[in-house]
DNA sequence: GATGAATGAGCCTTCATTCAT
DNA sequence: AATGAATGAAGGCTCATTCAT
């Protein structure tokens, strides 16, 4: 969370937390399960702090309120959702191994029943959390984006790329590599999440239709 | 929906209803309206009546319960969603263009406030009730990806596309039309369908790096 | 019932119905069921109406309430259950067999699953309808109890019997006869009415230490 | 309730409770009077919490439900109910004497408005709730029958007695002695209790004809 | 700081009753 | 006479939040 700061530095005061000693963990740590099991208006106060241990008066101690304590929760997983994918070498001269290596960590991440959890609970309270679901948006998913779409203005100025328009290249990239997978997830129609092959294949295929459509000839 | 019949015929007793004269009409609208906007644990039954303006009583001579009033809300979302879009005409020999108005009738349709609203509502209770949402994407998502699957197996056996994995591109293809444009809407981070233009830009993106990766040469 | 109008003339307008029509016996052979299964608060006008085969608005038509419709149901059953049993000859000579045919006829009667629904059924809403109650009891009860209280008069006067109070002695045969039997019924703790030979047996003892305590040496 | 753990030790979780201080018994006392009044159905924990003197959640605090509730209120009227009868010497020799004791306690105990009214609600909801009727039962009205058959028992041992089926004397007994008191009372063809006088008669009357039935000539 | 008892508004649902047809 | 649609009050219960200790 930290290592954001310097990228969006006027957090809206809402948003981020400061508290972070051992008992607000603690806290955390019981809400995050009963939040990503049940979601935001599934979960109740009084469940959160029968698995956090502790009274229910001391979660309003830590957290003004139910949405904070949420809002913290779904920071933090989209904090780490994040933070595990953008840290490839952009040297590497080879695209298309770099561009397999995001599709298959960023499907293997974003696959996650903790992650689809997160993302379920943050689209099922967008509408009455709206700051909620664009914070986690630009910061999570547009993120990542705007991480790959720099390196494709990299890779275009060094000749190994012919991209018009960078960032809808980005999205069209990841989308086909994750939204196969994680569709079927969000829905509940699978509780399970794909195979490491499964996840291969589908970062292979789109690759190749990126390189294909993207690639200098 | 009559277009679905021949594709899935029995459609489980709890999914669709019956019912459909004046007055059940007049609770579906109110529904939807608090539904959509609320998600399924906001609304109320409360609001729900008084938007719909009948009494509470009423609500329950008509719809047995809370999920199964959803369910109907739901469903009827999902039907108009899939109902206006593949309708296109098979024959056509002009792959691309085919393509390209499959794009924008999909990404048109799907970016309405309504749709994504009802999406939302689906995810956000998904966890809850799988049922709901697995039905949702079968006859929903799914369906499209499948449609789209069998007009492009036509296309490989007429010799005018090579693909390996049809369900796969299918997938690929509608997840460039416009998972881009409703991502940021399903998260709440905008409020507003993108325009016409936008939605003519992304899909023609989308048809070019889908045609140089599956095209025959 | 008619036969009873002699003994109490005066009966509360409340209590007895007037109409007596194919629809009404409908309805009351409905009801009956409804109500005898699951009390006077577990019954629901709708269940009644459903059972009855007519529509809820029907059900008022006939009996102004639930409560009235109640009373009928329960003056049926009282009725019944004093009607079959005082019928024997008065001018049987052996007082022991008309004692033992007395109170095999009264448990066997009072032990019937649905006489004991009743009688659960006026118990539990005696509370709050008290009037229901005193009425039952009066008519019902209280009737057998005056009734044998009655003969033992005339065995009294014939020199067969010596008791000080007769209608005591009534109520001690009686409730020697059926308590034992109807109690654990009462109270749900067995749902078997009692085998014939069961009720004989009580009968038997009940006769014998009767008349050990009042028969002429 | 201690001195009956000997008989019966493991009583069923779902029907004793535990909690005991002081806000707990506040409810208990409201919700007794709420429901001797009423009866199960009848009572509101709205009306509860009203005569109690807190809010329906507190109720819930200390009460899983309304059924709880009632079966603790229940169980304690039965316990009450048992405890303070069979204390008495059973090493007297004098039977009439004895009987004539057991017979005023029991009367005088069973005929207190409170105790009648447990035994309406009890019964009242007995068809519903059969567990609590039978529990009811075992541990109220049968466990006084088992006692008194077990003295009649060492009565007839020691030859003051000459009793078949001691069960069947015990019940008899205990029949004669309350049932012409309390069925009234049941009813609510009274309100009044008997008076001591009229307890002591029929007491009386009841041990003259058990042991004219059953004592040794 | 930490508790947990207490709250009261709000939830979904049921139901006896009414009334226009 | 008979209906069945409609009502609105009331039911049991949950829950986020507060506050005295």
């Amino acid at each position: 969370m930290l290592a954001e700061s310097p990228v969006s530095p006027k957090v809206p005061a809402t948003i981020l937390p400061i508290v972070d000693n051992a008992k607000s963990r603690q806290i955390l740590d019981g809400a995050r399960k009963v939040f990503l099991a049940q979601g935001f208006e599934g979960a109740s106060m009084n469940d959160i702090a029968r698995e956090a241990g502790v009274s229910k008066g001391t979660l309003y101690v830590y957290f003004e309120s139910k949405e904070r304590l949420f809002s913290v929760i779904i920071d933090e997983e989209r904090a780490a959702h994040v933070e595990g994918i953008f840290n490839f070498d952009y040297s590497t001269a080879d695209v298309e191994a770099v561009l397999l290596h995001i599709a298959i960590e960023i499907s293997t991440f974003i696959t996650q029943p903790r992650i689809v959890s997160a993302m379920r609970a943050v689209v099922g309270i967008a509408e009455r959390m709206p700051e909620l679901g664009e914070h986690f948006y630009e910061r999570g998913p547009c993120y990542s984006r705007n991480k790959l779409a720099e390196y494709l203005d990299t890779r275009v100025a060094a000749g190994q790329l012919d991209v018009p328009d960078t960032q809808l290249a980005a999205a069209q990239f990841l989308e086909m590599s994750h939204a196969p997978l994680i569709k079927p997830m969000l829905f509940r129609a699978t509780k399970q999440s794909p195979s490491a092959e499964r996840i291969r294949e589908v970062a292979a295929s789109a690759v190749r239709v990126f390189m294909s459509g993207y690639g200098v000839k």
